[in-house]
DNA sequence: TGCTTTATCAACAATCCGTTGATAATCTGA
DNA sequence: TCAGATTATCAACGGATTGTTGATAAAGCA
């Protein structure tokens, strides 16, 4: 975050008008019928300055995105702090509620990005998070490979994915939920499983 | 399947053709970047046939998936067969094992379109087969919303997106494994969670 | 065979793209 | 404050793609 550059405020504020523009033009009509001209004309700026600050929408996608991407790993980066076996969803961990919090305060954006299914990158670069917060998770839960049901790399993608479908189905149904109770939710699950009667059906030999 | 209108054959290979060139472009350039010109062109047909049949590339790219979704949920119709209770993993279900088979078969296809980040809906509609079918599954399992550890609706989206991710990861793999051991590996983790040693935190109260 | 449907072809206006060069406005730093 | 650098504006361009048209040729059907 925040290079030594001296930034012209002219160029903070038409950056800023354009990323406007462009949320709200990929909100209306989906992303890919959001043309360059279109994004300009909301913004009130000429199409030749975006064409000084970016290369085509794509680039201002991702420039725009790139931000909060960064400002969301930087608020999981809490430490885990795991209770040696047992874990109480009533006090789930603080990156999982910052991860909730997070999105939870852009909610409007991330819910127009992620509900598109046109945007490019975006969602991977949310998967790449989120496999990275579960692969920490996991490693100081269970470092043992032999104690997991299936391959470590299996099984973190595993919970990414149903990690970002659920903050998807959070968001397109607007938030119902507090981050703290969305994050203890998803403990259980990710470590009870979804049923409360659990039968294990375990080799003696192994 | 299959509705009794006599089809000409010069539109079942016109259509053929131009799907096989559309799916061959996404490859070599992503589907935003295909053209119809393009298309046509791949296809050696004139562009004007290609608005005899479509109106666009995403009506083409939809007309050309749902006959694949539909082959998917059909194969995917083999009832629920629980041991009410205990479920082994090396037997697993045959509409588990039938999911990966299906997409296996045609995961020249598959990988495209779901590795492409910018393809429009292919991925929602898989989704919804997954909901469906994870829905049923979880009926079957543990009708009683008591007994679930999570919201269902929660559930079922957390388990589809997971199952999602997992294919997709299966796929840019390569399917290094087995359509069997996929499905069994999907419902081992589903039941018993990622850890072979799982610690229950039960409230004593409820 | 005759009739219908489909495919081809060239051409069209319209839109968007990415770039250019000249000019005006704004910001920076001494 | 003011001069130089940076940024924004404007009009205009060639090029690509789009969606459509009307006329013609080819292929399928019964």
């Amino acid at each position: 975050m925040s290079k030594k550059e001296k930034v012209d405020p002219r160029v903070v504020r038409t950056k800023r008008m354009l990323t406007d523009a462009l949320i709200a033009l990929i909100e209306e009509q989906g992303f890919e019928k959001v043309t360059v001209q279109a994004i300009t004309k909301k913004a009130m700026l000429n199409r030749a300055t975006f064409y000084l600050h970016f290369t085509d929408k794509y680039d201002l996608l991702e420039q725009s995105t790139d931000d909060m991407i960064v400002e969301l790993k930087e608020a999981m980066k809490t430490s885990f702090i795991a209770s040696k076996g047992t874990y109480a969803a009533e006090t789930p961990n603080e990156s999982f509620i910052q991860l909730f919090t997070q999105i939870g305060a852009y909610d409007y954006i991330y819910r127009v990005l992620l509900s598109e299914s046109t945007m490019p990158h975006f969602r991977d670069k949310l998967t790449t998070v989120l496999s990275e917060f579960i692969a920490d998770g996991m490693t100081v839960m269970q470092p043992d490979d032999n104690l997991l049901t299936i391959p470590r790399e299996m099984a973190i993608r595993f919970y990414a994915s149903a990690f970002l479908g659920v903050i998807i189905w959070w968001l397109k149904n607007d938030c119902p939920y507090t981050a703290k109770y969305m994050a203890a939710q998803l403990m259980k699950v990710t470590i009870q499983g979804p049923y409360k009667q659990i039968v294990i059906e375990q080799k003696p030999s192994l």
